[in-house]
DNA sequence: GACTAAACGAGACGGTACGTCCTGTCTTGAG
DNA sequence: CTCAAGACAGGACGTACCGTCTCGTTTAGTC
């Protein structure tokens, strides 16, 4: 589902259809959820076969994983984040990275597609290896490019591994949000950077 | 879907009947998975109406967090721990807690079983808040209370929330198994133990 | 469900329940038809318990056949009138009782009730008998004592079979109202009563 | 249910599948009655999934209507017989049709199917209308066509109107049958057929 | 007056069927 | 070869009733 193969010979792939389908789906997803995104509903919103969207998307994870790469890359005019904000200062830096997510989950419609596909995810190993891939795995290399640099810098223990820096400083916040526990304000975010990079720091 | 209040007369609900149900819930999930999970199936398998199903529980997300509830609690003999293990050494002691964490992931009937309940939290808030009250809650309150006696003994930064604190300590590790990311070892519950601990210090 | 046997002791069966019973039943049939008639449905606009109404009745069937008997027989005054109209003109006579039943067909609840029992017997043969002995015959009893005088009076054929005569004069009004099809009108059951009776005329 | 119009693009519909159904729909009421056949029980029988009866017929009735026209329609090789018998003598001929309705009525599969279809006639107004216009209606005109000969053979008295005539003359049989009263023989046919002309002879 | 037994309301229960929705596959004609 | 349309077998949904089964209460009789 993530690279299709030309075909050599015949009508091609139209990728305006491709793009109808998965904007409606995410549509769908946002309003429905995943319960109720529904092949059917999504065929007959976006005005497609049926077939069509079986012919390149395995089931629904796939599609709303899509769905929602899709829309992550075109938020930003060419694509993701080449890099995250390097000030020198890494608290106030990753204090931002998070507090831009806490208020991403702001918004209904992508709170509700995204919960969705980490349902999805959650019970399908296959998919969440395609998640991992391609839209944490990414987002994952970014930070830990930052923390890198904080390491080198001196700013961070120098044995501590950088997925772990990672899921200290990222993890409460995802979790709070998952369960719809903790608050998930500003102000929360950054206390949690705080405490978590207290964690990290060189002794 | 907990607190059933008595009817004035006729015939009363089996008990049984309900262990019985709960117990086919589990065992379908940690089969299937909750996306397999059928009502149905677990009508047919407990042998049992599934009107009676439909009785007591409102939807899926409910039995499974019955299900998943009635198994936690019978885990114990006396139900649930009344307390977190407290030997003065608190990394220990938060260590073995999330050891033992892990170890339930290692389960597969758990591991599916939680997961099914984890992906209909994700998307049903109502279910989320049940989920909070009566099987995140009170593992969260003998959490605190563990670490508020550490707060008393200066172990830890006075002015430090103790939910963030839990947060912290725990989230990372949840956070690995939802997404199958990272490692999910004794050493690494370890490792994450003593990185939040040094963030949660008394400065 | 005709006759009970006396119990020698415990409580007694209460009229007044079975006459609310049998009401409501007659009320049911009459709005939604034999279909769309349930015990439960009885049960609970009676205010009664289901158990009470199976213990005394075996199915819907004799539920309507004793509720539809119970209405027609308090009609009269004295119950079911004992004899049928004899001023001496059989055509009259048998005309007047004719438009008598049209005119019973053309309230909407009787009609409707009748055609749910008619509805019922004719796929139950056990029904279908009970009909004929508790309903269907004794109206023709009190037909047949018209026609014999009528035979005996030499303005009928001698050897014509009574039973076919009423088949014949009563039938085909009969037949107009279950396939709702010819006019079914009090000219329309004159019409009929003088061409069956010149039938069955003396030769 | 009798002409669907035809559809721009897409799957047709199957025949074979449209036959297969109302052949196990006949047989179902055959067997089990009108009571007893269950839309449920058709499809699996059928090797069919629900959808594809409900689809096309709207109820029980209608698809009992179709499977009952399906059958008679398919008695004859090239359908319904064009004409009823006229070798001059009307009694005999019409006795011969009588009699031949009393011999189907002997089949228990075709007793039970049309027991079934009037008990769904006699409630289900809209259905009354489509089994007159489908099945009664041409079977009637036939009947009237060979009484119009008759009449015009100075037979009949000229201002019997030929609705009335059918009705004396086939209602009585029809009663028995549907009521299981009177006697359903082929010498009971006859008799009925000689009075009921009598009353409708030229005077 | 106490005892016994059935009638009665209420409603849980194992089932069956309803009519709808969706799945994933297949077929048809248009492009 | 793609695509929109939609038929198809299958299966689950959540609801409505079925007829049976407790329950606790009420009402007669019998002792």
């Amino acid at each position: 589902m993530a690279t299709e193969t030309q075909r050599s010979t015949g009508r091609r792939r139209n990728p305006a259809t491709r793009a109808t389908i998965l904007a409606t789906a995410f549509a769908v997803v946002a309003e429905l959820g995943y319960a109720g995104l529904t092949i059917e509903k999504v065929a007959a919103r976006a005005g497609v076969g049926k077939q069509t969207i079986y012919r390149w998307w395995p089931n629904k994870g796939a599609l709303v994983l899509d769905a929602v790469l899709e829309r992550t890359a075109g938020a930003g005019s060419d694509g993701a984040p080449a890099e995250l904000p390097d000030t020198g200062d890494l608290e106030a830096d990753l204090s931002a990275v998070l507090v831009a997510t806490v208020e991403e989950f702001a918004d209904p419609d992508f709170d509700r597609a995204l919960r969705g596909l980490t349902a999805a995810v959650i019970e399908d190993a296959e998919l969440a290896l395609a998640y991992r891939e391609r839209l944490d795995g990414p987002m994952r290399e970014l930070k830990k490019r930052r923390l890198r640099r904080a390491q080198e810098a001196g700013q961070l223990d120098p044995d501590v591994d950088l997925d772990l820096a990672v899921d200290l400083v990222f993890a409460p916040i995802a979790q709070r949000w998952t369960e719809r526990s903790g608050d998930l304000t500003p102000d929360g975010a950054r206390t949690v950077v705080r405490h978590a990079l207290r964690g990290l720091a060189a002794p």
